[in-house]
DNA sequence: TTGTCTATCTATAAGTT
DNA sequence: TAACTTATAGATAGACA
C-alpha cells in the first residue's frame, strides 16, 4: 500500500524496516481496537520489536479471562495450559538472566577485587616512595634553609587496609554501555534491569 | 474502506456485525503475520468473538516466552505477573463453571431419581395388575381351553428393586441442547464441554 | 451462511523536508 | 531522526449469489 509494491519477507534496511515497523504497528493496533469496537469482540495484542521493546493491547480495560461467560470448560483449560506453559518459559528465561547476571556480576566483582589489590600494591610502593623523597626533601632543607620545612604527609598517610576498603566499596560512576563492548578495567559495572 | 464509510461504534445489526467479524478479523490476522515477518517482531493476537469463539496467532511458531533473549528482567518480571494474574483468572472462571456444572447435574439427578422412584411405583402397580389379569385368562382358559395355557410371565417379573437399578443407569441419548430451553422430564442431561 | 464483486475508503512505501 | 506528502496498493462496506 505504498508508491511500490513490497513482497512479505523481512526488510534488509535496517532503517526502512524501523520505519515500516512504527507504521504498521500503529496500523495494527488502530485495526485490533477498531475490530472490539465494531463487533464487541474481546482483543488482546501484544508486540515484540526486533529490539526488545514491547507493545500492548487488551480491549474492556481487563485482563485475558475477566469475562468469558461464554466459554466452556474445555475452551478455559485450553487457555489455562497454554498461559501456564508461557509463564514457564518466562520464568525460566527470567531465571536464568539473572543467573548471568549474578555471575557477570561475581566475575567483575573478582576482577575488580584482584585490581584494587593490585592498586593497593602500588599505592604502598608510591607511599613508600613518597616517604624516601620526603626524607631526602627534609635533609636536603635541613642543610640550605633549616627554617622553611613546610612538605606536609598527605592523606596517603594512613593505613593500607583502610586504602583498600575505600576502594571496595567506592560508587560505580553511572554506567550505560553496549554490552559488546569491552570494559576497561576500572569499569566492570552492569546494570540489572534497563 | 468500502462503498461507505462508518463511524467506529458497535455495529447493531447482529448480521452485520458477524460478517464485518469475519472480514476484520482476517484482516486483523493478515497484517499481524505481515508486521512479524517484515519487521522481524514477535506478534501474539488473541481474539474472542462476541458469541465466545477463540481466534489467535503467535508467531514464529513458538508460545510466548521461549525467545526473549533481547528482554531485560523487569519487562519479564511484568509480563509474569500479568500472564499469573490472567491465569488466576482463567482458572478462577473454570472452576466456577465446573461447579455450577456440578450442582446442575446433582440438581437433575434427584429429579431423575424422583423420577425412577414414581416409574417404579408405576411399574409395580401395572405389574400388580398384569399379575391379576393373567389369573384371570388363566381361570378363564382353564375353564373354556384347560390345554392351552400358554401366557407366560414377561420380563416385568423380576425384583423391584432391579428395576429401579437399571432406570437409573441407563445411558443418555445424546443430547446438544441450548441451554435455555427447559428440558422435558427424562432428558435431564447435561454435558460438561462443547 | 459463506463467498464474490467492486466502488470507495484506508494504509502505507517512498520521497521530501 | 522524526514529521509531512502523495501516489498507489490493499482493505472492506454494501450488494448480490
Amino acid at each position: 500500500m505504498g508508491r511500490g509494491k513490497i513482497e512479505i519477507k523481512r526488510i534488509d534496511n535496517a532503517t526502512n524496516r524501523q520505519v515500516t515497523f512504527s507504521k504498521r504497528r500503529s496500523g495494527l493496533f488502530k485495526k485490533a481496537k477498531e475490530l472490539a469496537i465494531l463487533c464487541d469482540a474481546e482483543v488482546g495484542l501484544i508486540v515484540f520489536s526486533s529490539t526488545g521493546r514491547l507493545y500492548d493491547f487488551a480491549s474492556a480495560r481487563q485482563l485475558l479471562g475477566q469475562q468469558f461467560s461464554g466459554r466452556d470448560v474445555k475452551d478455559l483449560q485450553n487457555l489455562e495450559d497454554k498461559l501456564e506453559m508461557s509463564l514457564r518459559n518466562i520464568r525460566m528465561k527470567k531465571d536464568q538472566l539473572m543467573i548471568d547476571q549474578i555471575q557477570e556480576l561475581n566475575r567483575k566483582g573478582s576482577l575488580m577485587h584482584r585490581e584494587n589489590l593490585e592498586l593497593h600494591n602500588k599505592v604502598n610502593l608510591v607511599y613508600q616512595e613518597n616517604i624516601e623523597l620526603q626524607r631526602k626533601v627534609y635533609e636536603q632543607g635541613a642543610n640550605e634553609h633549616p627554617a622553611s620545612s613546610t612538605v606536609k604527609h598527605s592523606s596517603l598517610d594512613t593505613e593500607n587496609e583502610d586504602v583498600l576498603v575505600n576502594l571496595e566499596l567506592s560508587q560505580p560512576r553511572s554506567v550505560q554501555r553496549d554490552k559488546s563492548e569491552t570494559p576497561s578495567i576500572g569499569e566492570t559495572f552492569v546494570q540489572i534491569s534497563g
